[in-house]
RNA sequence: GCCCGGGUGGCGAAAUGGUAGACGCAUGGGACUUAAAAUCCCCUGACCGUAAGGUCGUGCCGGUUCGAGUCCGGCCCCGGGCACCA
């Protein structure tokens, strides 16, 4: 049932077409079905109080109209939204006004969910899922259970930032310069027992498998370059002190051992105090301190400037015998390889560096095999380019590519080295010293209670105890059974932190301190007294809480099966829907959730539960959408635009098109609120073709069945289907919406149309402007009052109908354009020749000389080469 | 520094190696109107020319080709990512 409006009403039209939807559940996703699935899925939104940005609709729409028009072909197809709703903005706010975290979130997610119906999409609303939804996290826990007990989840000392002047750890993105996003105060890193998930133990397997899935490159070489393969050797160098024991260090050149002149140490690495000479012990203690109090982005700052001591120790070198210096510099991290190196300085920009600014010796063992490119005979170092090995007693004169495997196997021979794979990878820093996340299924226990519970529960542990030690005593992480979850988070009287590094959960005493069953998970205060029974044991609760990351990672499989209270989601679920055939959002997230997710998968995968490989088969990033002065849109420089006003303004349908019309949907791409004008013209123009001014069908319209469109109205309107067709597939919107508008202007100069022309043009439009294509559908008697276009099967174009029997054909002389002429598809060469010749706007080019060459393209182009 | 992506009218943009600028915006002119809005029609890359027409033109310089926005080499500018990873 449509409106009665008279003009084209879009506020009345959108609410009233978007209660129709929802009232009859068309956007509905079968559980069970005959149809072919398809899965299509954005990346959903963390709910913040500002709203609903501009940015949000764009890949909402391009995902929308996909939707629509996959269900219209045919597919069930399923098209959820959820909330990602833990998150730090909410803790803040709860800090600053003291309510809870939950109740801001459930309002912002109110606010949410409103603006994006009053967009129109059609969303499956059944299928809503929420992060912070305890029927939903608990499945986040179970996962993390998983991974625990696979020997994936550890803890550690990990350096993370701390703010003195707040009392808190605060997250990487909450650090710019050194100082608190917040207040902006110093902050200062610290070293803090960490939850960690062994992710680098899918290092081979997250880069081996992007080769399988459909993502823009870009995306795909962040993340290799992110997970930073590197093949090399590892190699032993004995200490002149051989006591020490030998210093093992990572190189990617093991063909330049030769050029080795002196060593470097990480000033973290454990080597250093052991072998620094007494005479350097001094200065290399202040050189420590130092850099310990640098921080990362200090270090890499002063990148350009490097540093370092002398220890005063010497290695010796495995493959000749030379006794190299040692020197301690924080040029080497700690963090990877072996945290020291050979350094060859006159094939490696950075060791070269350090040579110069040390006077160090720089012996050359590479010879470029081009001689040309080095004019003078002699090669500029450092040289890191292709060459032959000199200087290399037993290989010189060989590639040094050849060399490379050659010296290590040697080596290797001899026990000193081995072939070495690294990644720049790092494990998965997993927790955070907050409230507002899903708290760890983990207590810690003593020794003796964890063997007690191990036996009890094998099949909960991993088969090396997690453990950590604090203060002489060693505490052992003990999860909870699956059947005790979800852990919910406790009620707090304060949401500040609790000033040592801990969460504030460490002040909800009768929270953490427990009495535990240790079978079933069960727990009371321990100030209650203990209750009756073998298996409580005294624990303490873990105090962090997951990062916002958890929840995102795997909530595209529970959107499968949302309610499923049984299991994460069902294998019937996983088996029919699977993974996303099309996840769509920005490409900020190229990297760590996409990494993250791909990890999470995996580990599943290995368990059985899901049966594919990967996550995310065909990946797509929208662009981002600039400011009218093609700046970012930001609240401080002004320039943002809200949908809210837009679709108060000219309607969610235009904004849509809008949106999609501005470019590709890849492009970065500047708002225009004059641009936008067009598409509402686009709009109207086509409500005027349908409906008179009464709002009745316009007279132009036939109904009668004995009327025939003319044949090039027909023509077009076959293209038109093909292209929108091809152009949804291909996710060219802002060319599909072109068509469309040649059409609609073709529509306007035709004197009358028939229905079924109108109505087929509506269904292409339907996915765009959803609501107006309703309302003209069932004015123009589309179907019966009960009847949605959506239900309509997709228009399918008739190639007859394509088929041109005449083609403009461009003459060509020399290549230059001179003139053009309709002539029947197939002409023959002799032909289009005569004809060319004929032509008198090419005739004049052709005289007086001679066709030395033709160049026939049938139904394009011919062109005559001429001399 | 390294790795990507991109530079096309006044603007957003379009173009399987085959008429560069579709579609839209804006500007100008016209029609309708008492007038305005809305709508419709026409022009609109630059230069020369009354016109017909011609020359030039897709960041810059070269190359391949009958023909290059498109392919190749070098450079400049803008945007994004990474950044001492041995």
């Amino acid at each position: 049932m449509a409106t009665q409006c008279k003009e084209y009403n879009f506020l009345e039209i959108e609410p009233h077409w978007q209660s129709f939807w929802e009232e009859n559940h068309t956007a509905r996703a079968e559980q069970t079905s005959s149809k072919p699935k398809y899965y299509v899925l954005d990346m959903f939104p963390y709910p913040s109080g500002a709203g609903l940005h501009i940015g949000h609709p764009e890949g909402y729409t391009a995902t929308d109209i996909i939707a629509r028009y996959k269900r219209a072909k045919g597919f069930n197809v399923l098209h959820p939204i959820g909330w990602d709703a833990f998150g730090l903005p909410a803790e803040q706010h709860a800090v600053k006004t003291g309510t809870h975290p939950a109740s801001n979130t459930q309002n912002n997610i109110v606010n949410f969910k409103r603006q994006i119906k009053a967009l129109g999409f059609s969303y499956d609303w059944d299928r809503e899922i929420d992060t912070t939804d305890p029927k939903y996290f608990r499945w986040t826990q179970w996962i993390f259970l998983q991974l625990f007990k696979r020997g994936l989840a550890y803890v550690d000392e990990r350096p993370v930032w701390w703010c003195p002047e707040l009392r808190t750890v605060l997250a990487n993105e909450e650090v710019t310069d050194g100082k608190s996003e917040v207040g902006g105060f110093p902050v200062e890193r610290r070293n803090l027992r960490q939850w960690v998930l062994r992710i680098t133990a899918y290092a081979e397997r997250l880069l081996a498998d992007l080769k399988a899935v459909d993502w823009p490159d870009s995306t795909k070489r962040m993340q290799e370059a992110w997970i930073g393969r590197s093949e090399g050797a590892e190699i032993l160098f004995k200490l002149e002190r051989e006591a020490l024991g030998p210093l093992k260090i990572f190189t990617t050149r093991p063909d330049t051992l030769f050029g080795c002149t002196y060593m470097v140490l990480a000033p973290e690495h454990p080597l250093v105090n052991a072998l620094t000479t007494s005479e350097q012990k001094a200065a290399i203690e202040d050189y420590r301190k130092k850099s310990a109090g640098k921080s990362d982005l200090e270090r890499t700052d002063l990148a350009k400037d490097k540093s370092g001591v002398c220890s005063g120790a010497f290695a010796i070198n495995p493959i000749n015998g030379a006794r190299v210096p040692i020197w301690v510099a924080d040029y080497v991290l700690m963090g990877y390889g072996t945290g020291a190196i050979m350094a060859v300085p006159a094939h490696d920009e950075r060791d070269y560096e350090f040579a110069v600014k040390y006077a160090l010796p720089v012996i050359q063992v590479i010879e470029p095999t081009d001689h040309s490119a080095n004019c003078a005979g002699t090669s500029k170092l450092p040289y890191v380019g292709d060459g032959n090995l000199v200087h290399s007693d037993g290989y010189t004169g060989l590639p040094w590519a050849d060399t490379k495997s050659k010296i290590t196997a040697d080596l290797a021979a001899r026990g000193v080295a081995s072939a070495t794979i690294n990644y720049k990878l790092r494990d998965w820093l997993f927790s955070r010293q907050r409230y507002w996340g899903e708290p760890f299924p983990i207590v810690w226990v003593n020794a003796a209670d964890y063997a007690r519970a191990a036996a009890a529960r094998p099949g909960d542990v991993p088969s090396a105890p997690v453990t950590y030690t604090s203060e002489g005593v060693t505490h052992y992480a003990l999860p909870l059974p699956p059947t005790a979850l979800p852990l919910e988070l406790p009620s707090v009287e304060t949401y500040l932190p609790s000033g040592n590094g801990e969460s504030p959960l460490a002040n909800v005493t009768p929270w953490l301190e427990l009495w535990f069953d240790v079978e079933t998970g069960a727990a009371v205060p321990a100030s209650e007294s203990r209750p009756v029974g073998h298996a409580w044991v005294r624990a303490r609760r873990e105090t962090n809480t997951m990062p916002q990351w958890a929840g995102s990672c795997w909530y595209y499989l529970r959107f499968t099966d949302p309610t499923n209270a049984a299991t994460f989601a069902s294998p019937e679920a996983l088996k029919y829907w699977g993974v996303p055939d099309l996840y769509v959002g920005g490409a900020e997230h190229a990297v760590l959730h996409l990494l993250y997710a791909r990890f999470w998968h995996k580990v599943l995968f290995d368990l059985g539960v899901v049966p594919q490989v990967e996550p995310f088969t065909k990946l797509f990033h929208q662009g981002i959408i600039l400011g009218e002065d093609g700046e970012k849109m930001s609240k401080s420089r002004g320039n943002v635009v809200s949908p809210d006003t837009i679709i108060a303004s000219h309607g969610t349908d235009t904004l849509r098109l809008y949106l999609m019309f501005l470019g590709p949907l890849e492009a970065m791409k500047p708002w225009s609120m004059q641009q936008i004008e067009g598409v509402h013209r686009f709009l109207h123009k086509i409500w005027r073709e349908c409906l008179t001014i009464d709002g009745e069908m316009s007279p132009k319209i036939s109904t009668d069945a004995a009327f025939a469109d003319a044949p090039e109205l027909t023509k077009l309107l076959h293209e038109t289907i093909k292209k929108v067709g091809d152009d949804i597939e291909g996710m060219r919107f802002n060319t599909a919406i072109s068509s469309m508008m040649i059409f609609a202007n073709a529509l306007q100069k035709a004197p009358r149309a028939s229905r079924a022309t109108v109505l087929t043009f509506l269904q292409l439009l339907a996915p765009f402007a959803p609501h107006f294509a309703e309302e003209l559908w069932a004015r123009l008697g589309g179907g019966d009052a009960k009847s949605s276009i959506q239900a309509t099967p997709w228009p399918a174009f008739d190639p007859a109908k394509l088929a041109v029997t005449e083609v403009k054909l461009v003459f060509q002389v020399n290549g230059k354009h001179r003139g053009d002429q309709l002539v029947p598809t197939g002409l023959p060469q002799a032909d289009a020749v005569a004809l060319a010749q004929a032509n008198p706007k090419v005739a004049p080019h052709l005289e007086g000389k001679s066709v030395v060459r033709i160049i026939y393209v049938p139904g394009k182009i011919l062109n005559l080469v001429v001399a």
